[in-house]
DNA sequence: AATGAATGAGAGTTCATTCAT
DNA sequence: TATGAATGAACTCTCATTCAT
């Protein structure tokens, strides 16, 4: 994809590294800061930039936050495909996107972060990033249930159950405790859990 | 509990009636607009009262956030123990808990809306709503288990899996939807899921 | 007429007090700068008042240059007026209305330097100044014709070109020449011109 | 003429090409959002050209503007030379001067337009523009008063008295109804007042 | 207990100008 | 001769907070 400029216009490979560089730096500054204490000065700065570059690339600052969502929403989605491709059933497939998910999570705190501001800030792309990463998660528990992997759930609801597992325990045992994987008991747990929920018939 | 000013002493009854207003605005206008886009003077206009008022009562946009923030906590937790309290087993006690949790959302949009604020805004605020709601559910779990009534499950975990289930349906079929209630075949799902998670044994 | 603020308020005695220091600061560094050079923070310093001060009486930079213009056209109308009310003949009127003119535009270049920028600045009010300015003129015309003072003139056209003498004779020689009064010669050259245009019949 | 780029450097015929298409799109872009909201980068847009290549012909938008008020003064005068020169009287040759000037008027709307902002924008072109064109005036007046068909009148008050009924007439009748010719009536009043002005004796 | 005028730091954004290509 | 990415100073405007009344 060719990415474009604020003013529409295609970038050249150096336009492109200065675009990289600063969604880079509003990812750090948004993490630290939150939307509103993250200002544009800042956020140049850390992209070591001037002021008015930034404008060259994002119209706004509500901009850069929404191409900043779907840059991290496309990312943690591909993590977790790529992991769960790794499992051999179902169940195995889910635990290894959920544990790809924290890591991501660990590694992108803004990921959080931003999202739970994106409420007043972006309502539409609180929407676009649940919208998506509940996608993943239904197509899994379809297959799942084509190969009979799985009994005969409502995908939709418990794709957004396991959703809202990952967030508050991600939240809980990675976030707040600053750590890059969950607690062995708590991996037990969550795959009890996920187990359960997928009730494989029999 | 008698309630007191931003400088400590205590309110007579016609200060803890415009204590009120102030906090009921200040629910009515974070809910609608935001922490940062709601103002104090937005806040004192929708309490009828002038702008110095405010700091009477609250010394900081971010005191009365954070007192909404406890009052709402309480309240929530206030309902969803009534509504369990009617429950016969467990599993009712349990289901009903999560009726009145989403019975209190549609009703209370603020507690969502800004208990997502409060990531940046008041962090230990954030601590302290989730980890008053989750004593409920530990209580109630620990109690199911030793009732025989659940299984040997990991009551901490359960207890943030079940929040993070109740949070995000809540959000994607009360909030987004605006409705009053979940749809049919999201209840029954949810039950299911509830089931199998406190897998009670046999 | 009771003065209101940005918000619609009745202002207090007080917050008279303050607008017309600003309104005055305003008429000084429009004078000065002009309309873009003329920053909120060059007005409010020049009044002795924070910035933000500036927002509870006008709601922004153009509002208080049309406020201006209101005003400094409402005191050269009533310059010229009780200047021409002193003359016997109509001429006479005429004459000393001019004058009042000139002195006024001496002591309040403002509205020179200003009007001219209304061009794009604020339409609205280059017209209301010229509309309003000329109807001095085309009633005094439109007497002075009913009196037998003057002839079968057109009293709006004439109106517009007696403005128009008014305006760049005004500019050559008292802006310009940084002068109170104009020199001898071109009042008297200034009489002759009038005195024909008003072409008393016979 | 040899033009000249910002360094001093002869122009090549290509370079002139450009410089000219500098030149009419500035006219435009002025006229149509006056000095200040013109950018360079919209005066370059509308000649097609790249933003640095304004900097080869102009060393800044001032400079651009000075030229513009150069060029069109010289364009307006050389109308009204060759207009009046048709004229078998003096004043038949002052009137199709008038009408010429109303003619370039409604084609250059531009010349009002940015003369207005000129008193702020470039103070010595405003003089400039003003006193080349008295001179026109004088010149006339002068020969005129010479040749017997004029009285005996100051040739540069009464030019700029003439100057003064032209503008403003010129914005009332042509510029704010968008017209391109004086209504029949303006017209037979001007040549009342420039026939008295004038004043040919006897 | 209540008011609201006043404050000023700091926000997002624009644009004339430079310069490496 | 031409380009357009980069710059940063300066702008208008907002709002939490103070304080005299």
């Amino acid at each position: 994809m060719t990415l474009k400029g604020a003013d529409g216009r295609i970038l050249s490979s150096k336009g492109e590294r200065t675009r990289g560089r600063l969604i880079e730096a509003a990812e750090q500054v948004f993490a630290d800061l939150g939307y509103h204490d993250a200002s544009i000065v800042k956020i140049t700065e850390a992209a070591g930039v001037g002021q008015g570059t930034f404008y060259l690339y994002f119209s706004s600052k509500k901009e850069i936050f929404d191409e900043l969502v779907r840059d991290l929403n496309r990312r943690v989605r591909h993590a977790m495909k790529e992991a769960s491709a790794q499992g051999g059933t179902r169940l195995e497939a889910e635990l290894l996107g959920f544990a790809a998910y924290f890591r991501f999570t660990s590694e992108h705190t803004a990921l959080y972060r931003i999202i739970r501001q994106a409420e007043f800030v972006s309502p539409e792309m609180l929407h676009y990033h649940y919208d998506r990463l509940s996608e993943g998660y239904v197509e899994a528990l379809q297959e799942a249930t084509a190969a009979g992997e799985a009994g005969a759930i409502d995908p939709e609801v418990t794709a957004w159950a396991l959703m809202g597992m990952g967030e508050l325990i991600g939240m809980r045992w990675i976030l707040w405790n600053e750590q890059r994987e969950l607690p062995r008991r708590v991996v037990n747990e969550l795959e009890r859990i996920v187990r359960c929920v997928l009730e494989p018939p029999g």
